[in-house]
DNA sequence: GGTCAAGCGATCGTATACACTTTGAGTGAA
DNA sequence: TTCACTCAAAGTGTATACGATCGCTTGACC
């Protein structure tokens, strides 16, 4: 009551928010307990709207639930990236043709025209501007769609992505790889081409895959040498 | 306590499935209110795994929850049927290359067996027989992609077709329809035709979605007739 | 007569209290 | 030592109580 300052709205949207940050961010790592009491009172609350969010939570997939036995940060497996991202692949594949009829032209080209600018350079917030093309490519596509329960579909699974941190992160040749890719998208897309821009995308979206489960058995390993 | 005989598990699950069921069989109609003070009477608990059920069913697509003012059972447009319809495709079709990989030949051959057995008889449970076939040949598919996200999606969208009793009912001009499809796809399957067999299934789901529809629209027409 | 604000009831959001389940450490006997 | 059992501690599941919010009605004022 007293440090927070918008303690108006909401407290479990509030929580909510909160929880997810710290998932995200790694405070809270994966297979980590959440215990309820400990979190009420992290957060000056009682466990009831605690109770709420983690049972939110539970449903969007970052923690898993036992009865009586309480929730834990969810740990992915390899087959869980996998089969996340497959799911990506054909929500999103699934797009193309609505995108192609309702996408406005100059959404496309301006998409075009960011990725040449960042063709040569390595500016200063190189990889940050890569990152917001993608962000921005995908976003085009998914909302192409004009399907709420698709667009809703395919933002739970990016926050499954970003819970691991195993979203955004790219080396430099990934990064190339993948502006490579978007042009081609891009391109395929300009040309009204369903299928070429069906196949482009698919194969992105696997190679997006293929590194994910890179820096995921990268990181295993890791933790392996640890123990 | 007195009438309920299996009271021993989980308050939640229990209520989850009953009012799942009451809104299935219809019994709590589109729109209407859940006010959790009067589900916790009738069913002798608090509100409070009353609250957290609804939650559940809130994100499970079957009621919609406003902060503030309670739950109301989902209220479909027709925009929502094509939603749903169209993410079923998007995500069966993309089962396809997977399944063919990896189906046992007999289970398709017994589907197929199952089909033209009932291609001329109109034996007493003939409808039936077929939405049993129906059932089989889209759980086959789902399950051939061994990915459990994918399935659990499509399970989910189901369910919400069921909860408006716009899914099962066909007249039977309908039905011999879809079993033509069935075998259709079936036979794409067979020869290993991947790119046949997910256009035999984006047809049949496309001819689905049109159906239902139908449906969909004959119902409104008429609720207004009464009004 | 219409409009807007205050009051009221219904209902939700949150806090607290109690009951039940699970877990694991500790004890005793084979 | 090992196994089985007991029992306490931790934590979840459910019930109840209280405060907050929203929509509707009422009544005064324009």
């Amino acid at each position: 009551m007293s440090e927070k300052s918008v303690s108006q709205e909401h407290l479990q949207s509030q929580l909510h928010a909160a929880i997810v940050e710290r998932i995200i961010s790694g405070d809270l790592s994966a297979g980590q307990r959440l215990v309820e009491e400990e979190l009420a009172q992290t957060y000056n609350v009682s466990r009831t709207p605690v109770r709420e969010v983690l049972f939110a939570l539970q449903k969007d997939g970052l923690v898993e639930r036992v009865k009586n036995q309480g929730a834990k940060v969810v740990s992915f497996t390899a087959d869980d990236v996998e089969e996340v991202f497959d799911v990506r692949q054909a929500l999103e594949c699934f797009c193309i043709p609505c995108v192609i009829r309702t996408v406005k032209l100059n959404d496309l080209l301006e998409l075009e025209h960011r990725l040449k600018a960042l063709d040569q350079g390595t500016g200063p917030k190189w990889s940050e501007k890569q990152a917001a093309v993608d962000m921005d490519l995908h976003a085009l596509i998914k909302n192409g769609s004009r399907n709420r329960r698709l667009i809703a579909s395919v933002d739970r699974l990016s926050l499954l992505l970003h819970s691991l941190q195993l979203a955004g992160y790219r080396n430099e040749e990934h990064v190339r790889q993948s502006a490579r890719e978007h042009l081609e998208i891009i391109r395929a897309l300009l040309r009204r081409d369903a299928d070429l821009a069906k196949q482009s995308l698919a194969d992105h979206i696997e190679n997006g895959k293929r590194h994910t489960l890179e820096l995921f058995f990268a990181r295993c390993n890791a933790s392996k040498a640890l123990s």
